[in-house]
DNA sequence: GCCAACGTTGGC
DNA sequence: GCCAACGTTGGC
């Protein structure tokens, strides 16, 4: 099982719509970086993802699931990119904040910290530990 | 609102 | 295929 992390800004989709949502999970549309795009192509049903809030709150609140596997995304219409479905599975019991990630030094190699432009990200299994610890799961 | 970092575009 | 110009993202 792989760990990832996905960004959105919550003016735009949020935890709280994710929530609504519920089992039907959302279809992860409008990636159009192709490294983000290489990560969604390697992702699996079942794997778990980070909800990362942008600009507005700068931290991780949720647990997300893969639901539903790389597919063309409709809304491109270059056709060249696609998305995935995820649901939300659990929100942290505290957010964790990027300067609280910034703060931790075992955390000091996440993508988010050194490439936080990238709005789809791999997590390792040891920061995944750590930051769900951090949470309070 | 500023600006650094990064990706993309297009002329050559 | 290089690289300058431009647009976008996102932290501060």
């Amino acid at each position: 099982m792989a760990y990832w992390l996905f960004k959105s800004e919550p003016e735009v989709w949020s935890w709280d719509q994710q929530v609504k949502r519920g089992e039907k999970g959302e279809h992860w549309n409008g990636v159009r970086n192709h490294l983000a795009k290489k990560h969604m192509m390697a992702m699996k049903i079942g794997d778990k993802g980070f909800f990362y809030h942008s600009n507005e709150g700068k931290e991780i609140v949720g647990i997300v699931e893969v639901c539903k596997e790389y597919y063309p995304d409709h809304t491109d219409e270059s056709g060249r990119f696609g998305m995935v479905d995820i649901k939300a599975v659990e929100p942290l019991k505290h957010p964790v904040s990027l300067a609280t990630i910034k703060n931790e030094s075992a955390l000091k190699d996440m993508v988010l910290v050194n490439n936080s432009r990238l709005s789809v990200q791999p997590v390792t299994e040891q920061e995944w530990k750590l930051i769900c610890r951090m949470g309070g799961l």
